[in-house]
DNA sequence: TGACGTACCAAACGAACGTTTGAACTTTCA
DNA sequence: TGAAAGTTCAAACGTTCGTTTGGTACGTCA
């Protein structure tokens, strides 16, 4: 391939991945047509299944893209605090876990909070299969980070927070998932310090009132 | 309409909205065929569109239908503990008012968190107007009610933690949505003190540590 | 009794769906 | 240059979609 066709490749490609991005965000799998991508994105009805298979190929295409930076800076943000902390040079705390896990999400494309928010609201049985390959790395590393510092949380109880900080995330990632506007990433950027502290607080609960920093 | 009359005509009706709710839940509103439906219900495909105008009608009938009893039970709970704060014989705190909220969801048929689980996954454009009409009142009152609690925070303070609340539960809700088996119902159950608690020291939270009641 | 309204049914409507086809065009590389 | 590979195209495939239609069965009620 030459460069400029790669170019040209790369760029029918990318046009049907972002169109295809754009709509299921709105639409959501099954209310969104191939077609109608094929038409946002303008190109041939047909380039889409030529470069993806299916649309269930694209759909898994389209999140891929989009997520698998943001876990990569995830676990590398965690490995870098777990040699900090075996040096010495840092105390481990929930935190700082937490900051691993969330500030990613900051520094990312707008559209990206509303794609997994969107993916979250989709059928199980097609995301399940999409959504354990993507997270099941990050899911444990932070799981494992999380039970080191809270190591007095049965199994179970930790379970459930950990459940329970998706939960607040995701629902912070979908609260704009509609609406295009810049004022999208602004609100996001401000929320997730506040989501940090929120998670931080319901993660170290005790039942006496106290909480682990 | 005779008894026999509405009998036979109530079945009908109760019929699609079983089915309906059923197949939502499992595949989402675009997902979902009305043809799959009636057959699901064992009734004539026309009999839907004769029953609920129209397939977006259906899916609002179904949701109103699960939700109701919740919101009311709900708001009877936060007026009674209202009235016993009003008559000195109880103080207003954060857990009571949670529990106003969240108990409710412990004491009714397992398919319904499912379903609102589902509902918060799916379009804006469709749900938006179905959501706002349930949940208007019941948000409005909750919100009240905790700002009255929480007085030192901000509107907009509170209105994030507020949204996160709504971001936990329904992540609990949305759990366990594909699955229809009786463990469902179990697990949900332990499910909702936990997240009282969780949602307790998230709403409580200062920057030092303290925690309300 | 007989006109009337409700409930339900089989059948069909046009539209939109995901996918496939086969030819045309471009680029690659020996 | 010329065969092979990669890419795009218009067109059509068969299927399924939400909704509508016209007719039948049956209870109500003047």
């Amino acid at each position: 391939m030459s460069v400029a066709d790669t170019e040209t490749s790369v760029s029918t490609r990318d046009r049907i991945l972002d169109a295809a991005e754009t709509l299921f965000i709105e639409h959501g799998f099954a209310g969104t047509s191939v077609r109608a991508i094929a038409t946002e994105a303008g190109v041939n009805l047909a380039a889409t299944n030529y470069h993806f298979g299916s649309k269930k190929g694209l759909f898994s295409a389209v999140f891929q893209r989009r997520v698998q930076p943001i876990n990569e800076e995830r676990l590398q943000r965690l490995s870098r605090l777990q040699k900090e902390v075996q040096v010495g040079k840092r105390k481990l705390t929930i935190r700082l876990v937490l900051e691993c896990f969330f500030e990613p999400l900051r520094h990312v494309d707008p559209g990206i909070p509303a794609l997994v928010g969107r993916m979250h609201g989709e059928p199980a049985s097609l995301t399940r299969p999409i959504l354990e390959e993507a997270f099941l790395e990050v899911a444990g590393a932070f799981h494992g980070a999380l039970r080191q510092v809270l190591p007095e949380l049965s199994h179970e109880e930790l379970r459930w927070r950990f459940h329970f900080m998706i939960g607040s995330m995701i629902h912070l990632l979908q609260m704009h998932a509609p609406l295009g506007s810049e004022s999208t990433h602004d609100t996001f950027t401000s929320g997730v310090p506040r989501l940090i502290n929120f998670v931080q607080a319901g993660m170290a609960h005790t039942d006496n009132g106290k909480v682990y920093d």
